[in-house]
DNA sequence: CTAGGGTTAG
């Protein structure tokens, strides 16, 4: 067919062509499979520009796959062009390749788009309504997917299974735990109770909510749960701090013959790190070298970590030096290991290995120095940070201020309170607590009570804690007390403030303070756990009230060395030396074993009962039987208990074969004792030895 | 045609 003057003024004049119906269905075909070459070839644009070259109606199909491909290219202009052409040339568009539209707009976030076209719609299906609500959901804009979705119900509309995932991914983004059980329930009204995906998302909402419960009884309730439920399941409980919970369905998943998804067995492994379960560790080891996961990045990295948190330095080492390629979290996973079990050198070893760091690695290493309290090599490090990057956060922010605290060095720590409020960290909750814990730990309470104050509106149990433990360290347990009583109208104390309280209250012999400390966790209830009965026993003890100090003891079921320790020590201030040594072979009987501290209460004993022969014994047996390096108190309390009873040849002795020089206080004693008991020879070395050291 | 989960190091 040719084209003449006639038939291209008729279509100037009647914007139609001229031809019948048949030719032009047939020219559409053509262009149908150009346009389809185009696409084929990945020429979107090309494919809705041919197709803008004939104002003629296409096949649907046809606009559902332009829609389609322009959706998943998030390419609006092209998006906006199919939806002209389909509503200005074909006659009547269906339902349905509008609803495409409001997806494909939704897909690339034209949320108005969307919308206007889903309020202009000569009708709506049920697709229409589920079109607009993923939209919003998928967007982020859970409130107005659930909005729409209220709507769609209250019209009659009746919502069909892909619905319910929208409304549920909504529900779990806003943390609506009633929404949740309503749509649980319209679910089930509907009959979709057996549909795994809803089963899983349900168990998903729940678990955000932090509802457990309810999440398990979900999830028991599906009938054969798939891959995506026992991740869902796992990755909840998980986050909810229940890591054996997360490692019991792990195994079961497993015994079920269900091969796990590489973030399940992730998920697994960090439940089994979170409560330090070694042999489940080992076990899901195993498994992930049967199922041929050992090579995966992510798994590799948590296996490392899972025997890095179980304390199982060598094997960590084993598979990261077995592991090619490493990676940087490899790399600092292993780092850390070193550095968070005070094993400082060998961790700076390697992280000077690197081949790169980030942040991450940088904050590890400086947490190592900070856990083990090398002061000196923490600060040296941050020099180096700074200089290698200029990546600071809220990690290493507080890292600082715990080496500022550390120091004592109250001009670091403002100069950290004044990068914190150039660069809005100040609104970060752990940030804050460390600043707080600096200005407390430096002394300054001044500073630390008015910053406390400017963290009215976010502060946390954490905080209190801080501020407490500040007034308390610095021997205002009358402050602390006070404090505690505002507190009670905020936060809900813990262990350890009650343990703070106890310290403070031994600091400065409190005892009526102690006394009420002890009441109110009996009156309302606390769980007495061992820490805080060590911490009761100590303060009796301190406080000069043995017999209340015995009564807990006695009370608690299974002792450790601590709370031994804290009598044997209460039986020395109250002067009752003798039982001490009686309770030492006690706490033997008992399977205890003694610690530096015991070995320093039995010697503080025998300096108080004269046995002097005993002393030695005991000092000697400490490195001998049990291993434990005497420190510096241990060698004064010899020299005391020598010094003291005149054995001037076993002191002399003690004094020169020491590992380390004597220090002042050390040589002052052996001169006066020397001069009470009239030894001139060692007094007069003392002396010698005291001026050298002052040079 | 559309739905669910999303990991590892400080």
């Amino acid at each position: 067919m040719g084209i003449n003057a006639a038939s291209v003024l008729n279509h100037l004049i009647n914007g139609e062509p001229t031809t019948s119906k048949a030719p032009r269905s047939q020219e559409a075909k053509a262009l149908t499979t150009t346009i389809l070459n185009h696409l084929r070839l990945g020429r979107l644009g090309k494919a809705v520009s041919v197709l803008f070259s004939a104002p003629v109606p296409f096949p649907f199909d046809l606009y559902a796959h332009l829609f389609r491909i322009s959706a998943s290219k998030k390419t609006i202009v092209e998006v906006r062009k199919v939806e002209s052409h389909l509503v200005s040339f074909a006659p009547t568009p269906p339902v349905f390749l509008l609803n495409r539209a409001i997806e494909a707009y939704g897909k690339c976030g034209c949320l108005a788009d969307a919308r206007e076209l889903f309020d202009e719609m000569p009708q709506r299906d049920g697709g229409s309504w589920n079109a607009m609500i993923t939209a919003y959901s998928q967007n982020g804009y859970s409130g107005k997917a659930l909005g729409v979705f209220s709507d769609m119900h209250k019209s009659g509309i009746f919502a069909a299974e892909v619905t319910f995932a929208s409304v549920l991914a909504s529900c779990a983004s806003t943390l609506s735990f009633w929404l949740s059980t309503q749509v649980h329930a319209l679910i089930l009204k509907y009959g979709f109770g057996g549909n795994v995906i809803l089963g899983s998302s349900l168990v998903d909402v729940y678990g955000k909510c932090r509802r457990m419960g309810d999440a398990r009884r979900m999830f028991d309730e599906i009938e054969s749960p798939n891959v995506v439920s026992w991740n869902v399941i796992v990755r909840r409980y998980l986050e909810v701090g229940n890591g054996k919970e997360a490692v019991f369905l792990f195994f079961k998943m497993i015994s079920l013959n269900a091969r796990p998804l590489t973030f399940t067995v992730s998920n697994a492994l960090v439940a089994c790190s979170s409560f330090g379960g070694f042999r489940e560790g080992i076990q899901s080891h195993g498994f992930t070298i049967k199922i041929n996961y050992e090579e995966d990045e992510v798994v590799s990295s948590s296996l490392i970590d899972v025997y890095v948190k179980c304390g199982d330095l060598v094997s960590a080492r084993t598979m990261f030096d077995l592991l090619s390629p490493k990676n940087l979290i490899h790399w600092t996973s292993i780092v850390s290991g070193y550095a968070m079990s005070g094993k400082t050198r060998k961790a700076r070893e390697l992280f000077d290995r690197m081949p790169e760091r980030n942040i991450v690695s940088w904050n590890a290493m400086l947490a190592g120095y900070a856990r083990s309290s090398q002061w000196d090599e923490a600060m040296e490090l941050i020099v180096l940070m700074c200089k290698d990057t200029r990546d600071i956060d809220h990690v290493t922010l507080s890292l600082i201020l715990n080496v500022s605290a550390g120091l004592s060095d109250v001009e670091l720590g403002k100069q950290v309170h004044g990068y914190i409020y150039r660069h809005r960290f100040y609104s970060d909750l752990s940030v804050a607590n460390a600043l707080l814990d600096m200005y407390g730990k430096c002394g300054n309470l001044r500073r630390a009570r008015a910053w406390f104050y400017e963290m009215s509106h976010f502060r946390d149990m954490v905080s209190w804690n801080a501020l407490l433990s500040s007034y308390a360290r610095h021997r205002m347990s009358e402050e602390a007390l006070v404090i505690f009583w505002e507190m009670l109208g905020e936060a809900t104390p813990s262990k350890f403030t009650f343990a703070t309280l106890l310290a403070g209250c031994a600091n400065i012999f409190a005892l009526e303070h102690g006394k009420q400390i002890h009441g109110f966790m009996i009156r309302n209830g606390y769980d007495l756990d061992i820490v805080i009965k060590g911490a009761l026993v100590d303060m009796y003890s301190k406080c000069r009230c043995l017999d209340y100090s015995l009564n807990v003891f006695i009370e608690t079921p299974v002792k450790d060395v601590v709370l031994w320790n804290s009598l044997m020590l209460g039986c020395y201030y109250n002067k009752r030396s003798e039982i001490l040594f009686q309770l030492f072979e006690a706490m033997k009987e008992d399977g205890v074993k003694p610690d530096g501290t015991t070995f320093q209460a039995v010697l503080l004993a025998c300096i108080s009962q004269g046995c002097v022969k005993l002393g030695r014994l005991l000092f000697n047996s400490m490195s001998d039987d049990y291993f434990i390096i005497p420190r510096l108190e241990h060698y004064e309390s010899m020299i005391k208990l020598y010094g003291l009873y005149g054995f001037f040849d076993e002191l002399e002795d003690f004094v020169k074969k020491m590992p380390f020089q004597p220090t002042a206080p050390m040589l002052t004693r052996v001169f006066d004792s020397s001069k009470e008991h009239g030894n001139t020879r060692l007094g007069e070395w003392a002396a010698r030895q005291l001026n050298l050291l002052k040079d």
